[in-house]
DNA sequence: GGTTTATATGAACGGATGTTCATCTCAAAG
DNA sequence: CTTTGAGATGAACATCCGTTCATATAAACC
């Protein structure tokens, strides 16, 4: 038997992963049926069950995995000093991310409820902890004096909505360069803590 | 027969209408049936079919009414004059409306894949015709000096997804009023246009 | 009271659903 | 060359799907 069985590393096979996380991804979770899954890898349906114990755990394994690369690719990246390098570290890197992931991240925004409750407990703590990521560097900056923001929870959940809204709009080769959208949008989260520090009279 | 006829108004009954909203809102329409559709109504799933044509129209239906009533909504909105004022209008109409319709904004947003090419294209082109009014108000104030914008059409983007984020976190009876939030909101996006007239040194 | 007409039923249609399982294939191990 | 045993099949299970339609109900009109 293929089937994964000690470890809680990925449950599911990568093939068999990648098959359903490009469908889930374009046609929606309830709307794929594991037919349509197997038919994209080449095999029938009845050998999916070799490498996935069933479907719900099949979309659990996809957000699992994706929100534990994110808190690690985080975890991992370069940060700078000061409240100010780490804020803009943190939208360059969620920006370069989301947008290298199409398909996880739709998944992971659209599909949380199709997760059983108690999958969708564990996914939503993953995801806190993101957020939490963001919003100790808003207070620490509004402890510093670099930032003022009139909520910091708010700000996090607002910076967050529009840095992962980019995802719905972006385009490989098209208007702007990832990297020019990245300063674009940089500049514009500067702005909204309060942390434009030069350039600015009246 | 109690199907409407000629007019391009709403094809679909009103209670009929509502219950297929709050259960595409919480299940996501591919997972509801029309049977349970039936049932929250209290009636078999053929009685359906006296006020809609098919499940795809239930659908496009309540996409095209929202967005007809957001943009509706707007332009009968009291707005001020100046680049300045109208923004924060804007701000703080697109969240008092959104935050009034939680479930008709889900289903805006998260269903489009379920609509077929042609509503797909009538429902994105309602929802082009909200961004432009935005985007119209941000080139204005880019004329006027009101606003530092590097680049209109993404402000406009990034300021919508920021705000209707607010659904995702926002509920009755929590931390902060509505009118609190709208406050906090128009603050972040007035700095991050580059309006923060006063108040400010550094 | 009789007739029209809107409203609803519930059975039926062909087909799709997630999952299981006895069976088969076929490369590697002994 | 035989024996494994993992990988894959394809039929089968019970159930659900969107939609249609002949039929029943019941209120509105003459």
């Amino acid at each position: 038997m293929a089937r994964k069985t000690g470890s809680h590393a990925q449950i599911t096979g990568p093939r068999v992963r990648s098959a359903a996380q490009k469908l889930f991804a374009r046609m929606g979770y309830a709307a794929v049926s594991m037919r349509r899954i197997a038919a994209e890898v080449g095999m029938q349906a009845g050998a999916l069950y070799l490498y996935t114990p069933d479907k719900q755990t099949l979309l659990f394994d996809l957000m699992k995995t994706h929100l534990e690369e994110l808190l690690q690719a985080w975890a991992a990246a370069e940060k700078g000093k000061g409240a100010m390098a780490q804020l803009e570290a943190f939208v360059r890197f969620h920006i370069r991310f989301h947008l290298a992931r199409p398909d996880a991240v739709f998944i992971a925004y659209m599909e949380l409820r199709n997760l059983t409750p108690e999958n969708f407990e564990r996914i939503e703590s993953l995801r806190r902890a993101y957020e939490n990521q963001l919003e100790a560097i808003l207070r620490q900056g509004q402890e510093s004096g670099d930032f003022r923001v009139p909520d910091t929870k708010l700000a996090t959940l607002a910076i967050i909505a529009m840095l992962t809204g980019v995802n719905t709009w972006y385009r490989e080769g098209g208007r702007l360069s990832r990297s020019r959208v990245e300063s674009i949008y940089w500049d514009m989260v500067r702005k909204a803590v309060g942390g434009d520090d030069a350039a600015r009279i009246a």
